[in-house]
DNA sequence: GTCTATATTACGATAGAC
DNA sequence: GTCTATCGTAATATAGAC
Protein backbone atom coordinates (compact mmCIF):
# COMPACT_ATOMS: atom_id res chain seq x y z
CA UNK A 1 0.00 0.00 0.00
CA UNK A 2 3.00 2.62 1.14
CA UNK A 3 4.00 2.56 -2.70
CA UNK A 4 1.17 3.11 -4.37
CA UNK A 5 0.25 5.68 -1.55
CA UNK A 6 -1.11 9.06 -3.97
CA UNK A 7 1.61 11.34 -2.09
CA UNK A 8 4.10 8.79 -2.99
CA UNK A 9 3.21 8.82 -6.09
CA UNK A 10 3.09 12.23 -6.61
CA UNK A 11 6.64 12.59 -5.45
CA UNK A 12 7.69 9.80 -7.67
CA UNK A 13 6.12 11.52 -10.22
CA UNK A 14 7.69 14.75 -9.75
CA UNK A 15 11.26 13.11 -8.92
CA UNK A 16 10.91 11.76 -12.44
CA UNK A 17 10.15 15.09 -13.87
CA UNK A 18 12.92 16.63 -12.37
CA UNK A 19 15.10 14.35 -13.72
CA UNK A 20 14.29 14.14 -17.20
CA UNK A 21 14.71 17.92 -17.51
CA UNK A 22 18.14 17.90 -15.75
CA UNK A 23 19.42 15.05 -18.55
CA UNK A 24 17.68 17.05 -21.54
CA UNK A 25 19.69 20.34 -20.13
CA UNK A 26 22.85 18.87 -18.76
CA UNK A 27 23.37 17.54 -22.10
CA UNK A 28 22.77 20.59 -23.89
CA UNK A 29 24.41 23.00 -22.00
CA UNK A 30 27.01 20.74 -19.62
CA UNK A 31 27.49 20.64 -15.68
CA UNK A 32 28.63 24.26 -14.99
CA UNK A 33 26.55 26.05 -16.94
CA UNK A 34 23.00 24.56 -15.89
CA UNK A 35 21.57 26.48 -13.13
CA UNK A 36 19.06 24.52 -11.30
CA UNK A 37 16.28 27.24 -11.83
CA UNK A 38 17.12 26.00 -15.72
CA UNK A 39 16.05 22.40 -13.98
CA UNK A 40 13.63 23.16 -12.21
CA UNK A 41 11.87 25.65 -14.71
CA UNK A 42 11.88 23.24 -17.53
CA UNK A 43 10.50 20.75 -14.82
CA UNK A 44 7.48 22.98 -13.65
CA UNK A 45 8.32 24.17 -9.89
CA UNK A 46 10.93 26.53 -7.98
CA UNK A 47 14.63 26.28 -7.81
CA UNK A 48 13.71 25.55 -3.72
CA UNK A 49 11.46 22.78 -4.46
CA UNK A 50 14.02 20.69 -6.32
CA UNK A 51 15.78 20.35 -2.67
CA UNK A 52 12.58 18.38 -1.55
CA UNK A 53 13.65 15.42 -4.06
CA UNK A 54 17.66 15.98 -4.01
CA UNK A 55 20.19 16.97 -1.45
CA UNK A 56 22.41 19.44 -3.97
CA UNK A 57 22.97 19.77 -7.49
CA UNK A 58 25.92 17.07 -7.24
CA UNK A 59 23.63 14.37 -5.78
CA UNK A 60 20.62 15.07 -9.10
CA UNK A 61 23.82 14.78 -11.39
CA UNK A 62 25.00 11.76 -9.48
CA UNK A 63 21.80 10.27 -10.39
CA UNK A 64 21.50 11.10 -13.91
CA UNK A 65 25.05 10.05 -14.96
CA UNK A 66 24.05 6.43 -12.98
CA UNK A 67 20.87 5.88 -14.72
CA UNK A 68 22.58 7.16 -18.42
CA UNK A 69 25.22 4.33 -17.62
CA UNK A 70 22.73 1.73 -16.61
CA UNK A 71 20.80 2.13 -19.55
CA UNK A 72 23.53 1.69 -21.87
CA UNK A 73 25.24 -1.16 -19.92
CA UNK A 74 21.45 -3.21 -19.49
CA UNK A 75 20.78 -2.85 -23.08
CA UNK A 76 23.78 -3.86 -24.66
CA UNK A 77 24.18 -6.53 -22.08
CA UNK A 78 21.00 -7.83 -22.56
CA UNK A 79 21.36 -7.51 -26.64
CA UNK A 80 24.39 -9.71 -26.42
CA UNK A 81 23.29 -12.24 -24.25
CA UNK A 82 20.12 -13.03 -26.07
CA UNK A 83 21.87 -13.64 -28.80
CA UNK A 84 21.97 -17.53 -29.47
CA UNK A 85 25.30 -19.59 -27.86
CA UNK A 86 26.40 -20.31 -31.15
CA UNK A 87 26.75 -16.73 -32.35
CA UNK A 88 30.17 -15.90 -33.57
CA UNK A 89 32.60 -12.78 -32.92
CA UNK A 90 31.78 -11.09 -35.93
CA UNK A 91 28.15 -11.10 -34.56
CA UNK A 92 28.68 -10.28 -31.11
CA UNK A 93 30.53 -7.24 -31.59
CA UNK A 94 28.20 -5.77 -34.14
CA UNK A 95 25.32 -6.55 -31.49
CA UNK A 96 27.19 -4.98 -29.36
CA UNK A 97 27.86 -1.92 -31.60
CA UNK A 98 24.50 -1.48 -33.15
CA UNK A 99 22.98 -1.98 -29.39
CA UNK A 100 25.37 0.77 -27.75
CA UNK A 101 24.87 3.52 -30.70
CA UNK A 102 21.31 2.88 -30.43
CA UNK A 103 20.95 4.07 -26.62
CA UNK A 104 23.53 6.98 -27.04
CA UNK A 105 21.93 8.33 -29.71
CA UNK A 106 18.27 7.22 -29.97
CA UNK A 107 17.06 6.02 -26.78
CA UNK A 108 16.97 9.09 -24.28
CA UNK A 109 18.44 12.10 -23.01
CA UNK A 110 20.42 10.28 -19.77
CA UNK A 111 22.55 8.26 -22.22
CA UNK A 112 23.73 11.15 -24.34
CA UNK A 113 23.80 13.41 -21.09
CA UNK A 114 26.25 10.84 -19.19
CA UNK A 115 28.83 10.75 -21.93
CA UNK A 116 29.01 14.58 -22.58
CA UNK A 117 29.30 15.68 -18.79
CA UNK A 118 31.07 12.69 -17.25
CA UNK A 119 34.27 14.47 -18.01
CA UNK A 120 33.54 17.90 -16.48
CA UNK A 121 31.60 17.03 -13.43
CA UNK A 122 33.30 17.38 -9.69
CA UNK A 123 35.89 15.04 -9.16
CA UNK A 124 34.18 13.34 -5.95
CA UNK A 125 30.71 12.40 -8.29
CA UNK A 126 32.74 10.93 -10.93
CA UNK A 127 34.42 8.98 -8.11
CA UNK A 128 30.99 7.81 -6.93
CA UNK A 129 29.51 6.57 -10.69
CA UNK A 130 32.69 5.56 -11.68
CA UNK A 131 32.12 1.24 -10.43
CA UNK A 132 29.67 1.65 -13.29
CA UNK A 133 30.96 2.23 -15.63
CA UNK A 134 34.35 0.19 -15.29
CA UNK A 135 31.83 -2.84 -14.77
CA UNK A 136 30.42 -1.96 -18.25
CA UNK A 137 33.97 -1.57 -19.61
CA UNK A 138 34.90 -4.61 -18.09
CA UNK A 139 31.99 -6.43 -20.22
CA UNK A 140 33.55 -5.01 -23.11
CA UNK A 141 36.87 -6.33 -22.39
CA UNK A 142 35.66 -9.88 -21.42
CA UNK A 143 33.81 -9.56 -24.96
CA UNK A 144 37.00 -8.68 -27.15
CA UNK A 145 38.82 -11.44 -24.63
CA UNK A 146 36.68 -13.83 -25.92
CA UNK A 147 37.20 -12.77 -29.54
CA UNK A 148 41.06 -13.36 -29.00
CA UNK A 149 40.30 -16.74 -27.50
CA UNK A 150 38.59 -17.80 -30.55
CA UNK A 151 41.50 -16.65 -33.15
CA UNK A 152 38.86 -13.71 -34.33
CA UNK A 153 40.86 -10.77 -33.00
CA UNK A 154 44.41 -10.68 -34.22
CA UNK A 155 46.72 -11.74 -31.98
CA UNK A 156 49.65 -8.78 -31.38
CA UNK A 157 46.47 -6.64 -30.41
CA UNK A 158 46.56 -4.47 -27.14
CA UNK A 159 42.71 -5.16 -25.90
CA UNK A 160 42.96 -2.32 -23.39
CA UNK A 161 44.08 -0.14 -25.96
CA UNK A 162 41.24 -1.62 -28.35
CA UNK A 163 38.33 -1.49 -25.99
CA UNK A 164 39.25 2.80 -25.22
CA UNK A 165 39.49 3.56 -28.97
CA UNK A 166 35.97 1.15 -29.95
CA UNK A 167 34.21 3.08 -27.26
CA UNK A 168 35.57 6.28 -28.17
CA UNK A 169 34.58 6.03 -31.30
CA UNK A 170 30.91 5.48 -30.57
CA UNK A 171 30.57 8.09 -27.51
CA UNK A 172 32.11 10.51 -29.70
CA UNK A 173 29.17 10.15 -31.57
CA UNK A 174 27.04 11.70 -29.05
CA UNK A 175 29.00 15.11 -29.75
CA UNK A 176 28.45 15.51 -33.44
CA UNK A 177 24.96 13.22 -33.93
CA UNK A 178 22.24 15.11 -34.99
CA UNK A 179 18.61 13.38 -35.14
CA UNK A 180 17.43 13.09 -39.13
CA UNK A 181 20.54 13.36 -40.83
CA UNK A 182 21.64 9.75 -40.44
CA UNK A 183 19.69 7.15 -39.49
CA UNK A 184 21.32 5.45 -36.59
CA UNK A 185 21.27 2.15 -38.09
CA UNK A 186 23.62 3.42 -40.85
CA UNK A 187 26.02 4.89 -37.97
CA UNK A 188 26.21 1.65 -36.85
CA UNK A 189 26.85 -0.37 -40.03
CA UNK A 190 29.88 2.07 -40.68
CA UNK A 191 31.21 1.91 -37.63
CA UNK A 192 31.18 -2.05 -37.03
CA UNK A 193 32.50 -2.27 -40.49
CA UNK A 194 35.44 -0.01 -39.83
CA UNK A 195 36.26 -1.55 -36.45
CA UNK A 196 36.36 -4.99 -37.63
CA UNK A 197 37.46 -5.28 -40.83
CA UNK A 198 39.11 -1.44 -41.67
CA UNK A 199 38.64 1.05 -44.43
CA UNK A 200 40.33 -0.59 -46.72
CA UNK A 201 39.30 -1.84 -50.00
CA UNK A 202 39.36 -6.10 -49.65
CA UNK A 203 41.45 -7.13 -52.02
CA UNK A 204 42.20 -4.03 -53.41
CA UNK A 205 46.47 -3.59 -54.23
CA UNK A 206 47.10 -0.26 -51.32
CA UNK A 207 50.34 0.52 -52.29
CA UNK A 208 48.99 2.63 -55.22
CA UNK A 209 50.52 6.63 -55.98
CA UNK A 210 48.02 9.46 -54.76
CA UNK B 1 61.57 48.46 -33.94
CA UNK B 2 57.53 49.14 -32.46
CA UNK B 3 57.55 45.40 -32.28
CA UNK B 4 60.73 44.95 -30.10
CA UNK B 5 60.33 47.57 -27.78
CA UNK B 6 60.46 46.26 -24.27
CA UNK B 7 56.90 47.49 -23.33
CA UNK B 8 55.52 45.32 -26.24
CA UNK B 9 57.52 42.36 -25.14
CA UNK B 10 56.38 42.64 -21.54
CA UNK B 11 53.15 42.75 -22.98
CA UNK B 12 53.27 40.00 -25.12
CA UNK B 13 54.88 37.66 -23.30
CA UNK B 14 52.63 37.75 -19.69
CA UNK B 15 49.48 37.93 -22.93
CA UNK B 16 51.50 34.33 -23.65
CA UNK B 17 51.63 33.10 -19.62
CA UNK B 18 47.89 34.01 -19.75
CA UNK B 19 46.89 31.95 -23.01
CA UNK B 20 49.29 29.16 -21.17
CA UNK B 21 47.33 29.28 -17.90
CA UNK B 22 43.88 29.51 -19.40
CA UNK B 23 44.72 26.04 -21.49
CA UNK B 24 45.96 24.19 -19.13
CA UNK B 25 43.09 25.13 -16.73
CA UNK B 26 40.38 25.06 -19.41
CA UNK B 27 41.44 21.22 -20.55
CA UNK B 28 41.47 20.57 -16.57
CA UNK B 29 37.92 21.60 -15.14
CA UNK B 30 36.11 22.92 -18.42
CA UNK B 31 34.72 26.44 -19.66
CA UNK B 32 31.92 27.17 -17.09
CA UNK B 33 33.61 25.75 -13.99
CA UNK B 34 37.11 27.52 -14.62
CA UNK B 35 36.94 31.31 -13.32
CA UNK B 36 39.30 34.02 -14.57
CA UNK B 37 40.97 33.94 -10.74
CA UNK B 38 42.03 30.73 -11.63
CA UNK B 39 43.53 31.78 -14.55
CA UNK B 40 44.73 34.99 -13.33
CA UNK B 41 46.39 33.44 -10.14
CA UNK B 42 48.42 30.25 -12.77
CA UNK B 43 49.76 33.82 -14.37
CA UNK B 44 50.82 35.17 -11.44
CA UNK B 45 48.61 38.63 -11.40
CA UNK B 46 44.73 39.67 -10.68
CA UNK B 47 41.79 39.22 -12.08
CA UNK B 48 41.14 42.67 -13.04
CA UNK B 49 44.73 42.78 -15.11
CA UNK B 50 43.28 40.00 -17.38
CA UNK B 51 41.25 42.95 -19.23
CA UNK B 52 44.21 44.76 -20.42
CA UNK B 53 44.97 41.54 -22.49
CA UNK B 54 41.47 40.23 -23.20
CA UNK B 55 38.06 42.20 -23.39
CA UNK B 56 36.44 39.19 -21.57
CA UNK B 57 36.46 35.34 -20.47
CA UNK B 58 34.48 34.31 -24.34
CA UNK B 59 37.47 36.06 -25.92
CA UNK B 60 39.68 34.71 -24.23
CA UNK B 61 38.51 31.55 -24.69
CA UNK B 62 37.94 32.15 -28.10
CA UNK B 63 41.90 32.67 -29.05
CA UNK B 64 42.59 29.38 -26.82
CA UNK B 65 40.54 27.79 -28.87
CA UNK B 66 42.04 29.13 -31.76
CA UNK B 67 45.54 28.45 -31.25
CA UNK B 68 44.36 24.51 -30.46
CA UNK B 69 42.72 23.95 -33.62
CA UNK B 70 45.43 25.22 -35.81
CA UNK B 71 48.25 23.74 -33.83
CA UNK B 72 46.47 20.34 -34.96
CA UNK B 73 45.75 21.41 -38.15
CA UNK B 74 49.17 22.87 -39.10
CA UNK B 75 51.11 19.49 -37.43
CA UNK B 76 49.01 17.13 -39.59
CA UNK B 77 49.11 19.06 -43.09
CA UNK B 78 52.75 20.12 -43.06
CA UNK B 79 53.30 16.29 -41.76
CA UNK B 80 50.87 14.84 -44.63
CA UNK B 81 52.70 17.24 -47.45
CA UNK B 82 56.29 16.47 -46.45
CA UNK B 83 55.77 12.84 -47.60
CA UNK B 84 56.88 11.84 -50.90
CA UNK B 85 54.68 12.38 -54.20
CA UNK B 86 54.24 8.52 -54.47
CA UNK B 87 53.28 8.00 -50.99
CA UNK B 88 50.40 5.79 -51.08
CA UNK B 89 46.88 6.36 -49.31
CA UNK B 90 48.22 3.91 -46.38
CA UNK B 91 51.45 5.78 -45.65
CA UNK B 92 49.12 9.19 -45.59
CA UNK B 93 46.74 8.03 -43.30
CA UNK B 94 48.93 6.40 -41.68
CA UNK B 95 51.05 9.64 -40.53
CA UNK B 96 48.05 12.07 -40.44
CA UNK B 97 46.35 10.20 -37.88
CA UNK B 98 50.24 9.72 -35.95
CA UNK B 99 50.56 13.42 -36.25
CA UNK B 100 47.08 14.28 -35.09
CA UNK B 101 47.23 11.99 -31.78
CA UNK B 102 50.78 13.34 -31.03
CA UNK B 103 49.19 17.37 -31.42
CA UNK B 104 46.47 15.91 -29.21
CA UNK B 105 48.02 14.08 -26.77
CA UNK B 106 51.76 15.49 -26.50
CA UNK B 107 52.36 18.67 -27.89
CA UNK B 108 50.10 21.24 -25.59
CA UNK B 109 47.84 21.96 -23.40
CA UNK B 110 45.96 23.98 -26.21
CA UNK B 111 44.90 21.23 -28.72
CA UNK B 112 43.44 19.26 -25.70
CA UNK B 113 41.47 21.75 -24.02
CA UNK B 114 40.21 22.69 -27.46
CA UNK B 115 38.61 19.44 -28.12
CA UNK B 116 37.41 19.19 -24.28
CA UNK B 117 35.73 22.48 -24.16
CA UNK B 118 34.59 22.95 -27.86
CA UNK B 119 31.10 21.82 -26.69
CA UNK B 120 30.60 23.43 -23.69
CA UNK B 121 31.79 26.81 -25.16
CA UNK B 122 28.83 29.78 -25.96
CA UNK B 123 27.61 28.84 -29.02
CA UNK B 124 28.11 32.52 -30.31
CA UNK B 125 32.34 31.73 -29.80
CA UNK B 126 31.86 28.27 -31.30
CA UNK B 127 30.42 29.76 -34.11
CA UNK B 128 33.56 32.52 -34.49
CA UNK B 129 35.94 29.37 -34.38
CA UNK B 130 33.73 26.92 -36.99
CA UNK B 131 35.48 27.81 -40.02
CA UNK B 132 39.06 26.72 -38.72
CA UNK B 133 37.75 23.25 -37.61
CA UNK B 134 35.59 22.97 -41.30
CA UNK B 135 39.13 23.69 -43.07
CA UNK B 136 40.78 21.11 -40.94
CA UNK B 137 37.76 18.65 -41.34
CA UNK B 138 37.46 19.03 -45.42
CA UNK B 139 41.65 18.68 -45.19
CA UNK B 140 40.65 14.91 -43.72
CA UNK B 141 37.52 14.73 -46.22
CA UNK B 142 39.84 15.33 -49.31
CA UNK B 143 42.06 13.07 -47.91
CA UNK B 144 39.91 10.24 -47.58
CA UNK B 145 38.08 11.16 -50.83
CA UNK B 146 41.92 10.54 -52.56
CA UNK B 147 41.84 7.10 -50.99
CA UNK B 148 38.79 6.01 -52.90
CA UNK B 149 40.02 7.72 -55.82
CA UNK B 150 42.82 5.04 -55.70
CA UNK B 151 40.32 2.48 -54.99
CA UNK B 152 42.14 1.98 -51.60
CA UNK B 153 39.23 2.52 -49.82
CA UNK B 154 35.85 0.36 -50.09
CA UNK B 155 34.01 2.00 -52.48
CA UNK B 156 30.71 1.62 -50.51
CA UNK B 157 31.95 3.76 -47.66
CA UNK B 158 30.15 6.82 -46.72
CA UNK B 159 33.23 9.15 -46.59
CA UNK B 160 31.58 11.52 -44.21
CA UNK B 161 30.39 9.30 -41.88
CA UNK B 162 33.99 7.29 -41.87
CA UNK B 163 35.33 11.02 -41.14
CA UNK B 164 33.87 11.65 -38.15
CA UNK B 165 34.29 8.54 -37.18
CA UNK B 166 37.69 8.15 -37.27
CA UNK B 167 38.62 11.92 -35.72
CA UNK B 168 35.99 10.22 -32.87
CA UNK B 169 38.06 7.49 -32.19
CA UNK B 170 41.50 9.85 -32.23
CA UNK B 171 39.67 12.82 -30.40
CA UNK B 172 38.25 10.82 -27.56
CA UNK B 173 41.48 9.68 -26.47
CA UNK B 174 42.03 13.26 -24.82
CA UNK B 175 39.48 11.98 -22.65
CA UNK B 176 40.90 9.06 -21.58
CA UNK B 177 44.55 9.22 -21.86
CA UNK B 178 46.81 9.54 -19.29
CA UNK B 179 50.50 10.77 -20.01
CA UNK B 180 53.40 7.81 -18.99
CA UNK B 181 50.16 4.58 -19.20
CA UNK B 182 51.10 4.27 -22.98
CA UNK B 183 53.20 5.45 -25.56
CA UNK B 184 51.19 8.03 -27.71
CA UNK B 185 53.08 5.98 -30.60
CA UNK B 186 51.20 2.86 -29.33
CA UNK B 187 48.43 4.60 -29.14
CA UNK B 188 48.80 5.67 -32.64
CA UNK B 189 50.04 2.22 -34.11
CA UNK B 190 46.81 0.33 -32.75
CA UNK B 191 44.68 3.20 -34.01
CA UNK B 192 45.95 3.03 -37.49
CA UNK B 193 45.49 -1.06 -37.36
CA UNK B 194 42.38 -0.45 -36.36
CA UNK B 195 41.19 2.20 -38.98
CA UNK B 196 42.76 0.52 -41.66
CA UNK B 197 42.25 -3.06 -41.36
CA UNK B 198 40.25 -3.70 -38.46
CA UNK B 199 40.48 -5.96 -35.11
CA UNK B 200 39.97 -9.34 -36.98
CA UNK B 201 42.65 -11.92 -37.51
CA UNK B 202 43.83 -11.62 -41.23
CA UNK B 203 43.03 -14.99 -42.96
CA UNK B 204 40.95 -16.58 -39.90
CA UNK B 205 37.68 -18.16 -40.29
CA UNK B 206 35.57 -15.58 -38.51
CA UNK B 207 32.31 -17.84 -37.60
CA UNK B 208 33.69 -19.92 -34.57
CA UNK B 209 31.34 -20.33 -31.62
CA UNK B 210 32.08 -18.08 -28.49
C1' DG C 1 5.21 19.11 -1.63
C1' DT C 2 5.65 23.58 -3.16
C1' DC C 3 5.88 28.12 -2.28
C1' DT C 4 8.08 33.13 -1.08
C1' DA C 5 11.79 35.23 0.88
C1' DT C 6 16.38 35.48 1.83
C1' DA C 7 21.17 34.28 3.36
C1' DT C 8 25.59 33.62 1.44
C1' DT C 9 28.90 33.41 -1.72
C1' DA C 10 31.29 34.14 -5.91
C1' DC C 11 31.41 35.42 -10.49
C1' DG C 12 32.49 38.68 -14.66
C1' DA C 13 33.42 43.13 -15.37
C1' DT C 14 34.49 48.29 -14.56
C1' DA C 15 36.68 52.59 -12.31
C1' DG C 16 40.41 54.83 -11.21
C1' DA C 17 44.94 55.16 -8.51
C1' DC C 18 49.69 54.20 -9.23
C1' DG D 1 50.46 47.18 -17.14
C1' DT D 2 48.95 46.01 -12.80
C1' DC D 3 46.87 47.10 -8.80
C1' DT D 4 42.79 47.84 -5.06
C1' DA D 5 38.13 48.53 -4.60
C1' DT D 6 33.69 47.78 -5.99
C1' DC D 7 29.41 47.29 -8.80
C1' DG D 8 25.82 44.33 -10.44
C1' DT D 9 24.29 39.93 -11.04
C1' DA D 10 23.28 35.30 -10.36
C1' DA D 11 24.24 31.03 -8.34
C1' DT D 12 23.43 27.22 -4.55
C1' DA D 13 21.19 26.53 -0.65
C1' DT D 14 18.21 27.34 3.66
C1' DA D 15 14.08 28.99 6.60
C1' DG D 16 9.66 28.84 7.32
C1' DA D 17 4.71 29.78 5.69
C1' DC D 18 1.04 27.36 3.46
Amino acid sequence: MNEASPVLRKSAATRQRVLDAAARIFRERGYAATTLGDIAEAAGLRTASLYYHFESKEELVEEVLRIGTTLVSDAVRRAVEDLPAEADFRTRLTVAIATHLDALLRLTDYTSADIRIIGHVPPEVRAKVWPLREAYGEFWQELLRSGRANGAIRAGADLGLLRVLILGTLNYASEWYKPGLKPVGAIAAEATAMVLDGILAPSAMHRQPA
